[in-house]
DNA sequence: TATGTTGCTTTCTTAAAGGAAAGTGCTATA
DNA sequence: TATAGCACTTTCCTTTAAGAAAGCAACATA
């Protein structure tokens, strides 16, 4: 006796790529991943080198990026007390996944300019 | 004379990753696209192969990806009129990232089992 | 006549994301 | 003393995404 599903099964790809989004969702944790990852470290440069990005959101991001071990927040004392962010070697593992995003958004941009039919 | 900017540059990345992301953002999408391209072509199917998604938002996404040449709703006249979704030559452009995602997540899965020190 | 199937739409509601603008506490330098 | 830089925080507000539940039009079969 089996279950009868008319539909095909593709939970095996669904699962972990919805995993995945979980972590880097929304429209600001890879660009602020690559912004680090390119050698910013401070706050008010990673905030300058993402156009739009309000230090509101920078913040709440910076913060959850933490949480899923994919930066560091390191103290650095002196004068005025100064913040480095830094990249941890997790989120090196991301690096695939920017470059196919990169790559598409490259090829799709040059379709949607060619093609206007 | 140069612009003092004391951060790095990196728009080179982000913003063909962003151009990406606006196409392919949200929960749905991806999983949409998976469940099309594994050979789900009816919208109950689709439906039922995504656990959680309400028919609404599944006929809001249909409708984006469509727009976006991503898939392709083909009527099939008949006793009652069925619709049959299929995946556009296009959206195999989007299989690297979805291999990525996938690879991630089982990945990330595992790391987190793991370590829970 | 009643029921089921397909592919949606409609309405209502809540939650989350995002943005604008100003403020804060600290300190160093002019 | 005044100003400026850093790394945020706070408040308020708008927009978008998402979810629950029900409904609907067309036909076909029982």
């Amino acid at each position: 006796m089996e279950t009868k599903k008319g539909y095909c099964n593709c939970l095996e790809t669904i699962k972990p790529v919805r995993d995945t989004l979980d972590v880097i969702n929304g429209k600001w944790k890879l660009p602020i991943i690559i912004s680090i990852t390119v050698g910013n470290e401070r706050f008010t440069d990673i905030q300058n080198s993402i156009p739009g990005i309000t230090p509101k959101v920078l913040a709440k991001e910076l913060k959850e990026l933490e949480e899923h071990k994919l930066i560091k927040r390191i103290i650095i004392e002196g004068y005025p007390v100064k913040i480095s962010y830094q990249a941890d070697a997790y989120a090196d593992t991301l690096t695939p996944i920017i470059y196919a995003l990169k790559d598409w958004g490259l090829n799709h941009r040059k379709k949607i300019m060619q093609v206007d039919v």
